[in-house]
DNA sequence: ATGTGC
């Protein structure tokens, strides 16, 4: 008999995976030395990396593989086999019973052709759409990208059903672009490098405890979540976060007002989240079979003030890191006192001046967007003026997804929750008006696009891509496969250097190993091709593109 | 992504 031909995948980690081929001479007794089971827990050791495999789950049924009758039965050529460190098996299991208010025929849109997408990540899409309770429209965005258990650049609109692990943990995460008053001529070609050199004491926590609750007060009250949690604010985390100088080299926006954004301004963007605490929530409210609520519910009502606020200190934490960058930007400008490392941590909590401070950064700011989050809107959503007989009236696909589910029960629901993992809105939540720009970065030295969003009969008014946006260019490559072979690319070169030959580089601050190859330009996709996607897709319009000059991850002050 | 997890 040949060999047989299977894939095995980490169960806990599937875009970890790898073939295999299983020799003839291994044998279906699970207690045999010599056994398959064996040689795939060797397998699963030196290619996945897994230190300690004990279980293996057959995909996507999920059927464990135990007795020697299991081992028959299940191995073929191409069977993809999950192996488990102990954990349960990751994943719906296909053929179980569902949920009576699942929709298997959920409809389901990814608006990505130039871009690659990667199967895994719409299999992710579908089944998520397709099992979970109240799912009643999913989307793809073009970044669309494999997560641990559903993927990342999707949203999913929901009726009467809040799915908390699908914002994953990092509520409220997001970006926001600040206005600087930097000449482009004092951060252009090497000059990146003396405007990196200037940022730093950044990486600790900011000020007392008494401080940053004065900072997290808002028009609730307060958005502080404790000490355990509020010391990482104004810290702008690890993973693919990071605050970025750029410059602005095209804007074709006609603006009135000062936040619009004009060709030379440099401009500072944000991109971090609730650090610790959204995931101190969705571990509270969650357990391993417990993840959707019902509207209404006490756990659905609680997870939601608690996401609420986690957005708000997400907020909160990006204005402070705006804050403390425009200390060691602006170092003449005393608005900024507040963010300098170098001023006093025992000094008096005084309330207005934090409170003007605010005020005067709230100034700067020209937008700021939650990508992870999870929001009621109505739905199907409305033409700018139309009348009721006009919706009805549009695309066949808003007839589709409100048909599904409007039944007696449901017949004056009129919204859904709009579950967002890395996507941004099209809107402004305040005040229901379209956004009128928003950020679509690269990574590090390619472009960030200018987006603004567009709204029209053939996307029946952002119904098509669920009143969201990409909200990057995406992962094309797993932080464990960009690491192995971008480290070995670039291996002897500095790439957190421009060229010598090239003015328009970018200058990276990342003290951490991994990361520099995890977070290269190369592990993600071409930007310009998830730009276009949206332009082809008519949810939005390209009005401009910044140029990174100086991108901040992380640095290690052993001061 | 993370005051994470063997």
């Amino acid at each position: 008999m040949p060999a047989t031909r299977v894939t095995i995948a980490s169960n806990a980690k599937q875009s970890q995976k790898a073939p295999l081929l299983i020799p003839a001479s291994a044998t279906t007794d699970p207690a045999a030395a010599s056994s398959i089971r064996e040689f795939v827990f060797k397998a699963a050791q030196s290619k996945l990396r897994l230190k300690k495999p004990t279980r293996i789950y057959v995909s996507p049924t999920g059927q464990e593989l135990l007795t020697e009758e299991d081992w028959k039965n299940n191995i073929k050529d191409d069977v993809i086999l999950l192996i488990s460190a102990g954990e349960e098996y990751v994943g719906a299991k296909k053929g179980s019973s569902s949920h009576v208010d699942a929709n298997p025929d959920c409809p389901v849109e990814v608006l990505a052709s130039k871009a690659p997408v990667e199967s895994l990540s719409v299999t992710q899409l579908t089944t998520t759409a397709h099992t979970l309770p109240g799912i009643v429209y999913a989307v793809g965005q073009p970044d669309l990208h494999p997560g641990t258990k559903f993927p990342i650049g999707a949203v999913f609109a929901s009726r009467k059903w809040i799915h908390p692990p699908l914002i994953g943990s990092d509520i409220g995460c997001g970006m926001a672009w600040y206005k600087t008053t930097l000449p482009r001529s004092q951060v252009d070609g090497d000059k990146g490098r003396k405007v990196a050199e200037k940022l730093r004491g950044l990486e600790g926590a900011w000020r007392t405890q008494a401080q940053r609750e004065v900072w997290l007060r808002n028009h609730d009250g307060s958005c502080s979540a404790g000490e355990q949690w509020d010391s990482a604010l104004g810290t702008i985390g690890a993973g693919n976060h990071f605050a970025e100088i750029q410059v602005v080299e095209k804007s074709s926006l006609v603006e009135d007002n000062e936040l619009g954004l004009r060709q030379d301004d440099v401009i500072l963007l944000v991109h971090s989240g609730s650090r610790g605490y959204g995931g101190s929530i969705l571990r509270k409210y969650t357990t391993d079979s417990h993840t959707s609520f019902e509207e209404g519910s006490p756990e659905a009502t609680e997870y939601m003030k608690e996401h609420d606020k986690a957005c708000q200190w997400a907020q909160a934490n990006r204005d402070l890191i705006a804050l403390r960058f425009l200390a060691c930007l602006e170092p003449g400008n005393e608005n900024w006192q507040l963010g300098s490392s170098t001023a006093e941590d025992t000094d008096d909590v005084d309330v207005a001046t934090v409170e003007q401070t605010k005020k005067t950064l709230g100034k700067r700011k020209v937008v700021d967007i939650w990508h992870n989050n999870v929001e009621r809107v109505d739905w199907p959503p409305a033409s700018p003026s139309s009348t009721k007989e006009e919706e009805d009236s549009l695309s066949t696909l808003a007839d589709a997804t409100t048909k599904l589910t409007f039944n007696d029960d449901t017949l004056q629901q009129e919204y859904v929750y709009i579950h967002r993992k890395g996507a941004a809105p099209t809107y402004n939540p305040n005040t229901q008006l379209p956004l009128h720009l928003l950020p679509l970065p690269g990574s590090r030295g390619t472009p960030t696009l200018i987006l603004k969003p567009t709204f029209s009969a053939s996307t029946s008014w952002g119904l098509l891509n669920a009143l969201s946006l990409a909200h990057g260019a995406g992962r094309a490559m797993s932080r464990a496969k960009a690491l192995s072979s971008l480290s070995q690319k670039y291996k002897g070169q500095n790439i957190l250097e421009p060229r010598a030959a090239d003015v328009e580089g970018t200058w990276v601050i990342c003290d951490e190993k991994d990361l520099v190859f995890e977070e290269a330009p190369d592990a993600y996709k071409d930007v310009e091709a998830v730009g276009q996607d949206l332009v082809d897709a008519g949810v939005a319009s390209i009005v401009g593109w910044c140029r990174a000059r100086v991108s901040y991850k992380v640095r290690n002050e052993a001061r």
